[in-house]
DNA sequence: TATTGTTATACTCTATAACTATA
DNA sequence: TATAGTTATAGAGTATAACAATA
């Protein structure tokens, strides 16, 4: 395991993290002036509305937030602004079904067109067809593997600074 | 302007901010386990490590973060922990002049072995160095085309959902 | 008047732990 | 005993607006 990055993962790395930090920004700016919505409500509604087919709470927060009390709110905030119903399965009574609304899809299409506006043009307009592909074949490779990975608390724990 | 985006874009469009949310969610579990620093202010730490001159508020806040109240909230935390120092500018009285202590310097040092690993493990494992090389041309791109990019604020408003 | 920076404040998101209930 | 989900709560980060001081 190499104790340094190389100079080229250096700019990689940066350039990245400050690309995507800028888009993130944009894009929830975005959601928040045009829908009203956090962007994991947008991620909760993209994903119900997907696959058509309701899901628990379990299949929404794969994926989609790091705990399952996040979740909870952010469907509670869904819920109270009638883009989402949830409902007790009929299949396993502990599990909750959720369902995007008529509402819902409609919040959904109002917001659709200005995401994909800043998208195209933040991202997209600076890249080549060749780039986008490439792109997204890295991304969705280091993506698969980030997720295969087991979580760093049960790698070894190096001591607190100071 | 497209009203959509291409299955490819979409593909990378997800697998980029899918993969980064990972590794910036591994990225401050790593800096707030090894060092008590948010990102904020690792990003701090690090340009003031780097310039090894003393950089105003107004220096730090480009590109660092997105409202002087919010760097300005995270210089006193590290102030506080003595790891970082302000003082009045000379050339310009309204100027704060920030400088990296040594206790800042060591903190750095403390944490950076651990992030290295994180970014190598999570990101880079999973790329050849042609991808890396790529990525780091791409990025660069992309970064430089937002930054360039007026505020949002400035095009017209699409009118609140509902 | 414009700029630098801080303060006060409020809000959102997130996480932990305790809890209920079902399997 | 393990799993699904919620609640209560506390903490961290961020933003807005008002402000003081200097250019």
């Amino acid at each position: 395991m190499a104790d340094t990055l190389n100079p080229v993962q250096l700019r990689a790395y940066f350039a990245l993290m400050e690309s995507v930090s800028l888009l993130q920004y944009a894009v929830r700016q975005q959601l928040l002036d045009d829908g009203g919505l956090s962007y994991v409500q947008f991620e909760i509604l993209a994903k119900l509305s997907d696959n058509d087919r309701p899901l628990t709470m379990t299949d929404l927060a794969d994926g989609v937030v790091y705990s399952r009390s996040g979740l909870t709110h952010q469907a509670g905030l869904l819920e109270k602004q009638g883009l989402i119903s949830r409902a007790a399965s009929s299949e396993d009574q502990r599990a909750t079904v959720v369902e995007i609304t008529e509402r819902g899809r409609d919040r959904l299409a109002a917001v659709l067109p200005g995401h994909i506006d800043v998208v195209q043009e933040l991202l997209f307009d600076a890249l080549s067809a060749r780039d986008v592909r490439a792109l997204a074949d890295m991304m969705s490779a280091a993506r698969d593997h980030m997720r295969a990975r087991p979580p760093r608390s049960a790698a070894p724990r190096r001591h607190r600074a100071d």
